[in-house]
DNA sequence: GCAATATTGTGCAATATTTCGCTTTTCAAC
DNA sequence: GTTGAAAAGCGAAATATTGCACAATATTGC
């Protein structure tokens, strides 16, 4: 499926690049070195060539990149040239902030669908995006072949409801819980873990010497 | 600082052992394998005996490891032994969400003070937390001897405030925005780009094979 | 058209991380 | 005690990722 195989390391940086270049575009500048993103998004500017470079020779020597060309290509790449339909499962808290926030403007990327066991939440609309009772969950899932949803339910719920969520074919899932939740391996978890990243950042100052690159991305 | 010198990819993995451990001690149960660990945390079983092995031998062959010596052990590694102040810039929707988690029970962490450039909530008390001006921000945190900050403002105000912050003498930014924001050597910045790990999810769906381990965690 | 300059693309070495496979130790049962 | 099974600890190989350093090549100004 894949044209060459991409490391998974380049594979996390794409969407950053691809951000910076459509600012980049926005304020009018056509071309940019490997140096200059370097500074922006800090990341190595040789990396960024090597990044670059497993899909082609996209520069050109002595020059530098085409800022248009590059957003062409990723944008494909990124399937950033067609929308991306999400479910959000767990209308609370951060599922709030979630809703409210425009992943349309930067990344193509929609939530079409909020799942809440409450059912004040349940049938309505909030912030344009309408609310099912967890009961038409898999069923909605289906009908409107959502393949990724946000999972922000309580831990307590996470595993069970994930469980219905692979029976609805969902693909990948973005686990806002600290459960590490068990799917079959044709499903793709993506954790955030906001409170050990806030504890790891916590260990890398009490541990760590104040000069050290890096530590980043949940990852 | 440093005992030995972990690798920051074990300090990353540190506070889910912690969590899942606590788990463990709360149901009662005082001995664990690495095996079994493995199976709830999704890392591999020689990883977490690596990951142990560096602060010393921890374990007892032929048995596992004592729950509770572990929680001991890491407790303090980890400073839960004590409560971590933490400020909040930028009271909105992630914020909010972000303010009304209780991350002491777990975590021992406390969001202790919150700033805002609107004066609706600037002076005002949320979820239990005092909401300042950002006039009294440098004050306040050099005060409070505050050395961590959430950052959760928009994006075009991230470096300016950043900036500020450094000044009050912060070590550490959890940043919540897109911008990749410039700081001196000695301030640690841990990104949490929910957008673009959306993004990398969605990318490794359509661009990798379905079996394929990790990806995980906003790194 | 030529020289000077900028900047890519990449071989390769360095570094980081994971995983295998085996030895050693401990525990539990008899 | 003795024995068998379980599981840590760890050397070393495998894998993944980064970054140096430089040759190759395009661009720009003259
Ligand atoms: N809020 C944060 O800042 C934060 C930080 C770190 C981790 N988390 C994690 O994110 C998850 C959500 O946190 P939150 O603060 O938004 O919680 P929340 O309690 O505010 O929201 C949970 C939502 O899920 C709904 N819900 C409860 N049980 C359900 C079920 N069985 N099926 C479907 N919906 C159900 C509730 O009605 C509620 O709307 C939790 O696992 C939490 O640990 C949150
Ligand atoms: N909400 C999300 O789900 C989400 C997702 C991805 C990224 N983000 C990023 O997180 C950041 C915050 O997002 P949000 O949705 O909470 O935004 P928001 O607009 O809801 O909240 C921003 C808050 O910052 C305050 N603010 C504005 N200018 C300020 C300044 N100069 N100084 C201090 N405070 C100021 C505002 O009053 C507001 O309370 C943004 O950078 C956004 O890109 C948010």
């Amino acid at each position: 499926m894949a044209e060459t195989i991409i490391p998974k390391a380049t594979a996390k940086r794409l969407p950053l690049y691809y951000r910076y270049l459509t600012f980049l575009a926005n304020s009018g500048t056509t071309k940019v070195s490997s140096t200059e993103l370097s500074e922006a998004v800090k990341v190595d500017s040789a990396t960024i060539r090597r990044d670059f470079s497993y899909f082609g020779a996209l520069g050109k020597r002595g020059y530098g990149y085409d800022v248009n060309d590059l957003i062409k290509f990723f944008k494909k790449i990124l399937n950033q040239d067609r929308l991306t339909n999400v479910a959000l499962v767990g209308v609370g808290n951060l599922g709030h902030a979630l809703l409210n926030y425009n992943f349309r403007q930067a990344n193509n990327i929609r939530i079409s669908a909020g799942f809440d066991l409450n059912p004040e939440i349940a049938g309505t609309i909030q912030s344009g995006v309408p609310i099912y009772p967890m009961a038409d969950m898999v069923e909605q899932l289906r009908e409107q072949q959502i393949e990724i949803v946000i999972l922000t339910v309580p831990t307590d719920a996470a595993q069970d409801i994930t469980d219905d969520l692979v029976k609805a074919g969902i693909k990948g899932i973005m686990n806002f819980t600290p459960l590490r939740i068990s799917v079959p391996s044709y499903v793709r978890v993506q954790n955030v873990d906001l409170a050990t990243e806030l504890q790891t950042l916590i260990y890398f100052l009490e541990h760590y010497g104040p000069t050290l690159k890096d530590a980043d991305d949940a990852e």
